[in-house]
This record gives C-alpha cells, sequence and structure tokens, in this order.
DNA sequence: CGTGCCAGGTGCCTT
DNA sequence: AAGGCACTTGGCACG
C-alpha cells in the first residue's frame, strides 16, 4: 500500500496555487506549512497576527492552524466547510467557508516553505472502551449493582427536560431514576433532581434517585445523601470482564 | 524569515528514526505521514487499527493523530507529553507518555510516506472577539441592561457551589443574581437556581434571580418563569460598539 | 433541524 | 492538586 504524494519545497505562490487547487479537486489531504497570518468570523471572531504554522485542509472540508505549541487548532473550520485558494499579488489567500452558521476563516500566508498533498486510504475506526455507554451496559447486564431487586424498565428515557440514563423499579415497586457517570459533579446531582422532580409529579409512589459513577468530586456525596439520594461506585477496570460475558461476582466491581 | 526544516519523502525507518530523533532533541515540529495502527491506554483505552494517516508531533510533547476526514485527532496526547521512537524490525514504534494522569499512545509505523521537521517562530497571540467575558463587560459598563436601577456589586463571585457570573443589588436593595451565557439551555436555568438557593439561605430580604444571554433554547425563558426568574436577551452584533467605549442608546441592545 | 448530553473533552482560573 | 466552568467547544442520537 503506497500513498499518493507530491510536494514542494519552498513554492512559489503560484506554486503552491496548483498544488492546493488540485489536491482539492482530487479529494486529497493538504498540509501547508510557513508565515501567515490568520482571520475568524463566525459565531465568534478573531484575529491571529502573522506566525509561522501548520495548515491542515482534509478533503472533508476541514480546515485546522496549528502553531508551534498546544494541543488544539489556533483557528478551524469544521467538515463541509468550503476551501478555496487564490493569489493576490506575492499574497497566497486561503479561504474556508461554513454555512450554518456562517463562519469564514481567511489565512494569508506571506511565505510558504512547504506544500504537500496526500491520498490517505483509512477504513479503520476507533474501537474505544470505558465510555459513559458501557458502564450504562453493564448495569443493564448487571442490574443488582444498581441494588438486588432492581429492574430495569428503560433505558435513555426522554423526558421533557433531558434523557434519563435508567430508569427502573425496585423490590418494592418504587420508581428508581438512574444517572450514570464517569465523573459525577454537582452538575450530575442537578440532573438527577431534574429528573426525580420530574417524575415525582407524575408517578404514584416513591421516586428515588441514585447516581452510580466510577469517580466523585469531593462532596458530591453528601450532597446526594442531603437531597435523598443515593450513590454507587463502580469500579471501571472491573467492568470490560463484566462486558466479556463472564458471570463475575457483583463484590467484583 | 525562513523556516529550517527536513523533509525525506519514502524513508526509510533508520531514516526516519533519525529524522525524528534529530527534531526532538531541537525542538521542532514533526510531521509523519504513513500506514499506522494506534493504541490508547489511559482514562480510557483504545484501539484504531491500521490505516494512513497524518502524525503531529509538536516541541511541547502534543502529539496528534489525524485520520483523512474529522475536526478532531482519532488519538491524542496533550502538551506536556514525553515522546520515544524506536526501530524494531521493519516496524517504527513511536511512544507518547503523559504522566499526570498516566496515558500512554503507542503508534505503530508499517511504512512512512513521508518526515518532515520545523523550526517554525510564532510570538503571535490569538485575539478573541465575543465571548462570555465580553458578555459580562458589557454588562459591567451598562448596569441598566439588566434593569434601570440596578447596581454590580461583585464579578465573578465564588460561592461553594460555582462562581456567580455577576451579583448586586435593585434599586429596591434586593439581592440579583445574575448569570450570563451566549446560549441558555436548561442547564443555565439549574445554574442560576444553584445559586439563587445559596444566597437565599444566606441573604435577608428577596433573591432575584436573573438569567442575560444572546440566544434561548426553547422552553428556557418558559421554565425561568416557572421558577420565578426573569431574563433578558442581549444582541450579540451591538456589543462590541458598546464595548469600544461610545455611549449608545440602551434601546440599541 | 433544533435540543440535550457525553467527551480520553481541553483550557483557564481560583481555592 | 482539585473543582468549577466556558468553549467558534465537537460529536451523536433523538424529538
Amino acid at each position: 500500500m503506497v500513498v499518493e504524494l507530491r510536494v514542494v519545497l519552498h513554492p512559489s505562490p503560484r506554486e503552491t496555487l496548483h498544488l492546493v487547487e488540485e489536491a482539492l479537486r482530487n479529494g486529497e489531504t493538504i498540509l501547508l506549512v510557513g508565515l501567515c497570518g490568520v482571520e475568524y468570523e463566525g459565531r465568534s471572531s478573531a484575529t491571529l497576527p502573522p506566525g509561522e504554522r501548520v495548515v491542515f485542509l482534509k478533503s472533508d472540508g476541514t480546515l485546522l492552524v496549528h502553531q508551534r505549541v498546544g494541543n488544539n487548532p489556533i483557528c478551524w473550520n469544521p467538515p463541509g466547510s468550503r476551501a478555496k485558494i487564490r493569489q493576490e499579488d506575492e499574497l497566497l489567500l486561503l479561504e474556508s467557508e461554513r454555512l450554518k452558521p456562517r463562519e469564514n476563516v481567511k489565512i494569508t500566508f506571506l511565505q510558504v516553505v512547504f506544500a504537500g498533498s496526500f491520498e490517505l486510504v483509512d477504513h479503520a475506526e476507533l474501537e474505544l472502551r470505558g465510555t459513559e455507554r458501557e458502564l450504562v451496559e453493564t448495569l443493564i447486564q448487571h442490574p443488582n449493582l444498581v441494588e438486588p431487586g432492581f429492574r430495569v424498565v428503560k433505558r435513555e428515557k426522554p423526558t421533557r427536560y433531558g434523557v434519563i440514563d435508567l430508569y427502573g423499579m425496585d423490590g418494592e415497586g418504587n420508581t428508581v431514576v438512574v444517572e450514570v457517570k464517569r465523573l459525577a459533579s454537582f452538575q450530575a446531582v442537578q440532573q438527577l433532581r431534574r429528573y426525580v422532580d420530574l417524575l415525582k409529579q407524575r408517578e404514584p409512589g416513591e421516586v428515588r434517585g441514585v447516581l452510580v459513577a466510577t469517580r466523585f468530586t469531593r462532596g458530591v456525596k453528601a450532597l446526594l445523601e442531603d437531597c435523598g439520594f443515593e450513590y454507587r461506585v463502580l469500579n471501571p477496570r472491573k467492568i470490560n470482564k463484566g462486558e466479556k460475558g463472564v458471570q463475575s461476582r457483583l463484590t467484583d466491581y
């Protein structure tokens, strides 16, 4: 397997123009390195004075401008945006337009020192473990983790004020609202409270609220108790084991 | 101004190894394009089977793996991580380690088709307009936007349950809690409620809650009224004008 | 298409 | 160091 590629060092504006235009036509991935200034106008607006950066243009319209440091692009436009390039005197103007919401990124290259286009083949997808989705699935497979006698009635139950992660009944027939979080903070308690308050108006009998999480920020457990809610701590390490269908002992979690 | 750069096409594992090692030593920015698989292990864990990707390694330790499409890197390690590269037979192993929390990204290159290192000079910083911070500043300069007679007592007032954007008094001496949002959703109402509940316990007299935003999701205004709160709509376009110190008429907002 | 919510969120700031 | 929160948050799933 070989990536098709074209690379130019210290290209003239004209050369860069041609490389980018052809790459855009062919749906290739474009990398540019050079001295450029950036203007952004959209949901917010921003100006970035000239500096040497890496500009990354993908075939799905994604535009990323990366500085020398930092995790995140300093400017960007998301997939679906449309890029155009044109030359004005010795300057090269790369403009990316997003329609909804309307957002515009304009890059002015004073100098390009590297231009490359690449035809990437990649059909693989990331397999991610340890997400909240997995926590919920674990609880469905092992409802006893919520409590002995707990029965799941519905997963992702939509309400006027948001979606309840798990909703079911305890051994006594009381409604139980379960909110699942990887990291439980005050916000999670508020979320739970919102759902419990709502169901109290609609369901007869008691409505209990349970927050299940792998981690709790300080004070959250106390707040839960103050609100009359309960909590369960899950051990994330053990979850994959449970997922694999190997019936493990509950004390493992 | 010229970027120092080194570029190799279809490098051997040995050539890539040398280029990356020297670039790491010199604190340069590294771009690699090639066929690689990725493993991640940390707060979560993930596997990405082989495919052709762009790998971006910055001098601050940032590692980004970008697929052909998508806004976000499919795998990454943030600034402060430490990268090492080594060769094993014909494979090239790039490993990035973060310490707190411990997170590890391991990239196995089956083939590298492009390797480049760049010495970027960039001292510029982004100037961003239209943030929530600016909304708060507008309100401080024009407290009448909250309501005639409103006086600001404190900005960013910290409480046990979070930071109140604006806190002040109305013409009658009642406490007023102002929550500022660019986009107000149910969550913003909960946030406001939390602060108002808290201040009701601490302050004598009435405590009013006001949500000021440029946009409201559906139903939020109704919920606010249900909770006994008020809201104000700001026009974001007009804010910069107000910021510039030109005293504009209130009806402009 | 808007609305809500998770994310390996990230970054910033304050206790 | 931990917690709270904004972010051009981005992304997805669902009404």
